[in-house]
DNA sequence: CTCCAATGGACTAGTTTCAGTCCATGGCGT
DNA sequence: ACGCCATGGACTGAAACTAGTCCATTGGAG
């Protein structure tokens, strides 16, 4: 519970601007490596093009590219089909120091299980044309054959999947930034490797009960499936 | 559905900015004022502390109330024990011209149908102290005094004090702003004088499910009662 | 081999936003 | 009456951000 008392003004009117544009870009870019939408190995969309989309000049998006790079996410090539591409080190971001803020984690883990199962049942209730259908199962495929060092981000990737069924676009971005700042929490925790058989039935039978339109099931399953992590986080913050 | 293909880099990674600072700034008062955090005759807090909260310049807050104040929802007193104060026409915008998009209304509903109903689950799971039970039920009280004019607030006041339960900032900050979303939708459709009595039924079955603590109840009759608004947006726009 | 086109790189002028400072107003306590 | 002081009002110089333009690089098409 926050010590603020209830039907402060504050707890809605919250803040319009988090830091400079430049910061909050490479927060964004950031997150979507995390998250899996931009796998080591492949470029990012071109600079014109990213500073389109994320609403924000290209001179300051090229000083957020300029952080990552120099922080060794990105490498830059210049010319016809050049680009900027992600590196292999972008995924490895092992065991970062600093605490874990127990209000944040309090937070997440709130939102987290609200959203997910619900996006799990909307998508089960949906009638999802053929290239979801495929979009979903290749997502499952990708995230099944992962090695220890990519599980996260496409794991991440397939609940974002999830989430894209609904066609609710607010709902993909609550799902896809829950997604990023659990995945930051992950990070700051010594890495028990998760019992990855168990996590990847529980990812068929989601996609199972999507697929068929079980929407019951299918949040149940989510619910179950997400208590796993949470457990893993609630522990580490009490021990 | 949207109709980009799914997978696509663009449906999680969305803009940094959505135009000035000093436009969010008024949409951010506008949205707070729309969803009753502010009552007619009420003075918003000073410019220093709303400008520190909002994390924006005073300068860029002042512009921002100064149009607000232009277009008639403000009204500002100087001195000692001055402030700004919202005016009664602040509450009635009614019927403001422009069309319902389809998208947009689809999305709003989904996510509302989502996020309700979980906050109002997870606030009757809660262990709530004193204060909060008795904000909720002032909350209560308050909206079934409601008029004509104050009722559309005051309900948002009221959901937004369920999700202020919860105690989840995320969750707390989605409500609101869906709340102001279908406020905004509500806006532009010719207001048929809802069944206000049936309302209230339900607003005091939540009430009294979550203050028992039965989060079942509390989500399926929240869900129900969404349903209403739901049906005539929908309804409206068909129509 | 030459040119094209798409990409990153760099600069400039203009606008917005900010932090800080000082002024103006007017209830309230003394 | 007087002065205090929290409030809105107004200004300034600096920093951040933007739109636009042109340059540099380089793989592929012709």
């Amino acid at each position: 519970m926050t010590s603020e008392g209830f039907g402060h003004p504050y707890a809605v009117l919250r803040p319009v601007r988090s830091g400079n544009t430049f910061e909050e870009t490479i927060e964004h870019l950031l997150q979507a490596i995390r998250v899996g939408l931009f796998p080591p190995g492949q470029k990012l969309p071109s600079e014109r093009d990213l500073a389109a989309h994320l609403g924000v000049s290209r001179a300051t998006l090229r000083e957020a590219l300029a952080e990552l790079q120099q922080a060794g996410y990105l490498e830059v090539r210049r010319g016809r089909y050049g680009g900027t591409y992600i590196l292999e080190s972008a995924a490895s971001t092992g065991a970062e120091e600093g605490r874990i803020d127990p209000e944040e984690l309090r937070d997440v883990l709130t939102f987290r299980a609200v959203i997910e199962p619900a996006a799990a049942e909307v998508a089960a209730q949906a009638d999802l044309p053929a290239s979801a259908r495929q979009h979903l199962q290749a997502c499952l495929t990708d995230l099944q054959a992962a090695e220890q060092g990519s599980y996260r981000a496409r794991d991440a990737r397939f609940h974002i999947a999830v989430a894209e069924l609904t066609g609710s676009p607010t709902l993909i971005t609550a799902v896809a930034e829950t997604r990023a700042r659990t995945s930051a929490l992950l990070d700051k925790i010594p890495l028990l490797p998760a019992n990855l058989e168990h996590s990847n039935q529980q990812h068929e039978a989601i996609t199972g009960a999507i697929l068929r339109g079980d929407a019951a099931q299918a949040r149940t399953l989510m619910a179950d499936h997400l208590e796993g992590t949470a457990a893993l986080l609630r522990g580490f913050l009490e021990g």
